[in-house]
DNA sequence: CGTGGATGTCATCGAGCGATGACATTTTAG
DNA sequence: CTAAAATGTCATCGCTCGATGACATCCACG
């Protein structure tokens, strides 16, 4: 599943903790936080802390991948020595 | 590349901005946040907000992607009747 | 040599997280 | 239907995030 939201990622873990059986009180201690962390990262908060989050996936198995697509998103994406940006950033007068 | 850690996050997120010839500034405003944002996750804040670092990562154009298959963890990847939860929960003892 | 760019550090400050505990609502089971 | 469990809501509070701006290095380059 691609995570792109605070949404998605709430659930897919309320999806896993269901799946493995975990009432929110039990998965809350197992990865010490409050119950009330829980029902606000199931719901898509967007500000939760990232450490929390990672605790929460690992025990509930769940891996991330970090993949740098190939999709042909906008440029730049292709390695090698770029004057452009390069020069573009110099003459970057800002506002 | 697996995340399980801030820390291995920030990497990722560092390696693909310089890919991208892009300086903390830039990015970081990129993504609307501040330079210091910038600096302290890649050096692996563990309390830095969900949602800025999904932005992070949009911006970089890396996908995040939740799996849970894969490893044959321990048990309970089944459903069916967990009594061990159930014991656990009623054996909460803690102050 | 010295100028400028990039990165890191420090201090300050307002805002909101996350914890806690009580209570309300919804769901599940008998 | 009824009771209990699970989930959701509220209010309070300490603590730290993230923004900002000033500096300090370090390094590439002319």
């Amino acid at each position: 599943m691609l995570i792109r939201t605070p949404a998605e990622l709430g659930a897919v873990l309320r999806d896993r903790r269901k799946k493995l059986k975990l009432d929110q009180s039990t998965f809350a201690k197992r990865i010490g936080v409050s119950r009330q962390w829980v029902i606000e990262v199931e719901h898509g908060h967007a500000r939760a802390e990232l450490g929390l989050i990672l605790r929460a996936l690992d025990a509930l198995d769940i891996r991330l991948d970090a993949g740098t697509e190939q999709a042909p998103a906008r440029e730049a994406a292709r390695p090698a020595v770029d004057i452009n940006a390069i020069v573009a950033k110099a003459r970057k007068k800002k506002a």
